[in-house]
Parts: structure tokens; C-alpha cells; sequence
DNA sequence: CTGTTAGCGCGTTCAG
DNA sequence: CTGAACGCGCTAACAG
């Protein structure tokens, strides 16, 4: 392993003035600079980072908390952070929360991250006291997304300015029986996405005046898996809505899954209105309030970056990015023909009436 | 920042005897090692990552180089790897490639793995020749995942025998007019799987005399949004096959998209086939052979842990995990009547008839 | 402009 | 069983 000490040998300087030369800090005379970096190069010389975050403090790294980050938004987010930060030189130390419950995650909050990086992003999930305790102390910048933090900045989007959007498109539409995938057990119920959007949607709901039907409610762990079988129980009721919104397009597929399984037409029968506009989106026709998530994470870096220049990244900074509606096919206004709406569909029932097919549309 | 001295003063110890205590080697006598235990407890004690490695050589990070880990089946393998190094207390350093070339490669390889990490682990993408050269230069142990390395031990599926089995399993069903969906463009030519895949899926028409239309392959960057692309214009051309063999079930989705929109019923008009098992494949009602991409990522930690420990992996070992079909709803015998095969479909063709319509079949 | 030197915090000899 | 001292590789003063 070559050190700072053989490239100082072979270019016949000191090691300090090796220092500098590679650093491009202070004045070295051009002809030096030239032959040091000439040795570097030669031994193939890098720095020992942990010789240099030993004498300078910094470690050049920053951790990255997540839970699941096996899912599609946060992968992304996760991609935009490194990116931003890879231009200054830094990288990601991955922490996956997955399953942990708090308790199990303290030791391995500690232990990753203590003294290894030189801030904290966290993704969604708001920290428990003793976690927050640990960052305090720790005195290391932090940022958030996708969830505010009372001292912290964070980077988001507005998620009941998402829903209200998505769920006033849909009234607009002339939906007046609306169901709600998205309501998660109590085991989450500390996430704040889940709550503000479903929030939203009661107040759009209420505002006007539009019956909210807890039947018509699925309670789910956020994914397409668990918002079909949900979404199956209730296209198997006897009443069944017009129009489903979902709190993220990954439910909303399942839900669409679902009313095709039960032979019903998207959106003929039901429509369907997600949020995300994740990268499938396009596929399953969906119409969605598109929010740009790798932009959240490169936002996060910058962010995190300028703490780290010593800038005043003040704590009450929340960055909120725009949501756009995209239309795609699978919402239309409701069918007037529901006479026998309240049928156990069948599949004599499931052939498809010409017109109003978003499902079979051809592509924009 | 309380370091190991404030430890020892506080326990009225020296700093040796807390290293000692702390990290459970060496005979400490219980007394003071509880004294000392105490004190770190108290004090928030973690030792300081740079200076242990500073002197020990060993970092505890582990590197982790992907394509474009926002995707499905990279953050899986992640996912996998960081379960299982969590275990031993060592972390996952990210790299992403994403759509950096060779050459702006080497810069960022170099300066975030270099002496930071005690190993890497190396996902889908052949390293090239300078990348090589630096990882045996540094000397450490590497595991690839998903693609065979000389001198590297490798965790993985048996590509070919996945498409085979997929394959067979159409041919089986009687389909002899059959398309491929997942041929690769040159820029990432270099792709094992991709190769693999399609070369097997050549050898088994071959084998059973089944013609291998040039027509019928689609070349696309195994994209859900790039499959369904290019399937329209298989679906639209005036001779269309049967069944279209996906190389990936997210390529399987953009297919199965595209026969909906040209009102082709799956599998009644035309069968779809994958591979992955994605987490969104029951959704989508596929029928693909199932890998287990989160134990791919978990050997390669454990292969990773025992070459840390010193244990000898062998360069030749090769963990060839098994892989199993999965028959679901897209895929059916070919349809008989198939008189007017050749017209362009159109709405009214759309009808679904009764039987063998997969996609409308109550979940399993 | 350049060299010398003193630590950064810890693990690891070696003596006791 | 425990403590003192050395050095890992580097940067940051301070001299020259």
C-alpha cells in the first residue's frame, strides 16, 4: 500500500509539501506540483481516507436511513442523493430500517453511522426520542424527505396538495362515490405521508359533500400485492364505487389488478387515480399526480452539501417541490349506466362496451 | 467527542485495558470490565471508525457497485447484501453506475472504494480491463453477483437454464409462433445475461424446429416502457406470433401492456412469459420463472464475510442458486381459431370470448 | 515556497 | 491481568 510517505520519496520532497501538491491548497511551485503529481500517479497513490477523517474530522461519507428501500421511491430518492453527492466527492453508507422495530434499531443507528459519516439523510420515517437523542448529540447536520422534522430541513412535496389534487380531478370528473386505498395498520401509523394524504382527501371529500364511506376504505401495507386483495373484497360488495383513489400508484396497479380479475372495465366500471407516477405508471395507463423523486433526493444532497460547507442551512428550511396531474386513461367520468350497479359482476358481464375503454386505448 | 481516554479515566483505568474490555479479547478480569462498560455506556462510547481501521487496515464497509440500483432487481440484491453484513456490523458503501461509461467510471471507482472498503461486491456489470487491474492491485477480496468473473467468486442464477425452462414450457403449451422480447443494444453488449438469456432461448426453438423470426425480436434496454414500445409495432405488423417470451417480467409487463392497447386479450390472443418473479408479477398475472433475488444478495454477503474472516472462498466458487416456474394467467395454449390471424386487430376483435382468459381469472 | 514536527484516536506490542 | 509507549497515514501549524 503506497502512502504519502513513498510518493515524497520518489518525487524527492516532503511529505507536507505532497500534501499540498495534491490538495491544490497553498502555493507549490508549478515545477514540484508537476512532479508530484507525476509520482502520484505513478504508485497509483490515494489518500487514506481514514488517516485523512482522522486529522481532519470529516469522513466524506453520509449515511443514509431508509426503511425498505427495496421500493421503488425510495430507491429513486436514494438515487438522486448519490448523485448530488458524488459530484463533491461524497458518498452513501446505506442504513436499511427495513423491519426493525425501534428497539432493534438504535443499536444499529449507532453503530453504522456514529462517528462514519458526516451527516444524516433520513427518508420518511420520523426518529423515535432516543434516535433523535443520538443525532442531537451527535451535533451532525441532518436533513429529511418526504417528512418534516421540528429542526430540521427537509425536502418534500406537499402531500395534501397531492391528494386534494388527485381527488378534486376526479370530483370534477363527476365522481361522487369514491373509495380510499391507502390507510395503514398501527404499526406505521407514525408515517406522515399516509396520514396528510388521507387527510386530504376527507377534506376534499367533505367540502363537497361527498358521503365517506368507511366500507369503501382499505386499510393496506402500501403495496400492489396488498391493495389487490383489499380492492378484490370490495369489487365483490354489493356496493361498489365509481372510482377508487389510491395514495400511490403502486396500490392503485393492485387495484386495478383487481377490478380486471373481478371483469371490470377501467374505467368504464371504476376508475382508478394514483400518486407518484412511478416508472410503471405509463404501463398500467394510470392516471396520477406525478411528483419528481429522484429531484427530492438530489435536493436532499445539495442540501446536505451546503450544511456541510459550513453554509446556514437554517432548520425551518422546507423545500417543497410541485406535483403535476398527468391523465392518462384509466379514469373517465362515471358511467351513467348503473342500473345494476349493485350486481355481483359476472363473466358474461366483463365483455367490454365500445367507448370509454382507457384500458385499451392506444398509447399517447 | 468522548474518545477511549475519557473511557479510562472515567473507569480509572488505561486506555489499553478499555480497548480490551470493549472489544472482548485478551483475558480482562470481570470487575473492570464491567467498571469499564459501565463508563462507555455512560459516556455514549463508540469507538472512532477512522482511527480503528487506521491501524487494524480493516474498514468495516463493504463496496457495492450496480447499474442503475433503481431498479427492481439491484435493489433487491442490495437489500440482500446489507441484511447480511449488518450481521457481522459492516455497512454497504453505494456505487452507482447508472449511465456513466467506462472512462467516467474509473475516476469514481477509484476514489469512493479505495482503501474505504475491505471488500467489494460487484453486481451484473463486467469490470473493464483498467477496473481490473485496480481491484487486483488493491487486493481485495471481490464477490460478483449475477455474472461469472475469472478468478472471482460468483453468486447467481443458471440464465439459460431459466429461459429454457420458460422456454419449454410455452412449446409445451404448443406455441411454435413465438417472439422474444429483451435482446440488448450494443452499448451494453458486454451483459452477460442478456447474452445468456437469448442464446438459450435460440437453442430451445432450434432444438425443436421452431423458426426463429429476426421480426419477432425485440430489442430494447429492459425497460417495462421500452418493451411496450416495441411490442406495439410487433402487435400492430400484419403476421404477429403467439407468445412472447420476456428475458425480464418488467419487459413481461410493457408486453402484456401493449397487447391490451391493440385490444389483444392475454393469453386468449397472445401468451407472455418472464423471468424474475418481480414483486409486481402477480398483479400482472404472469406466469415467469421465479428467482430469489434478495438470497442472491445474501450469499454474496456470507461469501464476503467468510473471505473477510480469512476464510479461503475459492476463486472458482460458483453459487448457482435453483430457480422454479411460476404458471399464472398470461400464458394458454395457442388459440385454434386463428383463421383471420393476420388481420390487424381492431375494437370490435376486442370481445373477450369466454375461456382462457387468464386475465380476468379470480386470484389464485 | 518548502521541510519539520506534533498530534488525530486507537490497537498492539512489550514489560510489569 | 494491566499499563506505558509506539505507530498507523495524514494534515496543520510553525519554521526556515
Amino acid at each position: 500500500m503506497t502512502t504519502i510517505g513513498d510518493v515524497a520519496k520518489a518525487a524527492g520532497v516532503s511529505v507536507a509539501t505532497v500534501s499540498r501538491a495534491l490538495r491544490g491548497v497553498d502555493r507549490v511551485s508549478p515545477r514540484t506540483r508537476d512532479r508530484v503529481l507525476a509520482a502520484a500517479t505513478e504508485l497509483h497513490y490515494v489518500a487514506s481516507p481514514a488517516a485523512t477523517s482522522l486529522v481532519s474530522g470529516r469522513t466524506r461519507g453520509i449515511g443514509v436511513i431508509t426503511p425498505y428501500f427495496n421500493r421503488w421511491f425510495f430507491a429513486t430518492v436514494v438515487t438522486g442523493i448519490e448523485k448530488a453527492l458524488r459530484d463533491e466527492g461524497h458518498h452513501v453508507l446505506l442504513c436499511d430500517l427495513e423491519s426493525h422495530t425501534f428497539d432493534a434499531r438504535l443499536p444499529i443507528t449507532q453503530n453504522m453511522l456514529w462517528k462514519r459519516v458526516d451527516g444524516v439523510i433520513i427518508l420518511n420515517v420520523p426518529p423515535d426520542p432516543q434516535e433523535r437523542d443520538l443525532l442531537d448529540r451527535l451535533g451532525l447536520p441532518v436533513v429529511t424527505v418526504g417528512n418534516r422534522q421540528p429542526g430540521w430541513p427537509s425536502v418534500r412535496i406537499d402531500d395534501r396538495a397531492a391528494m386534494a389534487m388527485a381527488v378534486e380531478y376526479v370530483v370534477g370528473l363527476g365522481h361522487r362515490e369514491i373509495a380510499y386505498a391507502g390507510t395503514v395498520p398501527a404499526s406505521v401509523s407514525h408515517l406522515q405521508t399516509p396520514f396528510d394524504r388521507r387527510e386530504a382527501f376527507d377534506e376534499v371529500l367533505a367540502r363537497h359533500g361527498i358521503p365517506n364511506r368507511p366500507e369503501w376504505t382499505l386499510r393496506c401495507d402500501w403495496t400492489a400485492d396488498g391493495a389487490a386483495e383489499h380492492a378484490d373484497r370490495l369489487f365483490a360488495a354489493a356496493e361498489r364505487p365509481t372510482c377508487v383513489v389510491a395514495a400511490s400508484d403502486e396500490m392503485a396497479f393492485g387495484v386495478i389488478s383487481a377490478a380486471r380479475r373481478r371483469g371490470l372495465q377501467v374505467p368504464g366500471d371504476v376508475s382508478v387515480i394514483g400518486i407518484d407516477d412511478h416508472v410503471h405508471s405509463r404501463i398500467h395507463d394510470l392516471t396520477t399526480v406525478r411528483q419528481d423523486v429522484e429531484a427530492q433526493g438530489r435536493h436532499a444532497g445539495s442540501l446536505m452539501l451546503s450544511a456541510l460547507h459550513g453554509h446556514d442551512v437554517s432548520s425551518t428550511h422546507d423545500e417543497v417541490l410541485g406535483v403535476e396531474l398527468v391523465v392518462r386513461g384509466s379514469t373517465a367520468p362515471p358511467s351513467r349506466s348503473r342500473a345494476n350497479r349493485t350486481d355481483r359482476p359476472t363473466r358474461a358481464r366483463t365483455a367490454p362496451r365500445s367507448g370509454a375503454l382507457g384500458a385499451v386505448q392506444a398509447p399517447a
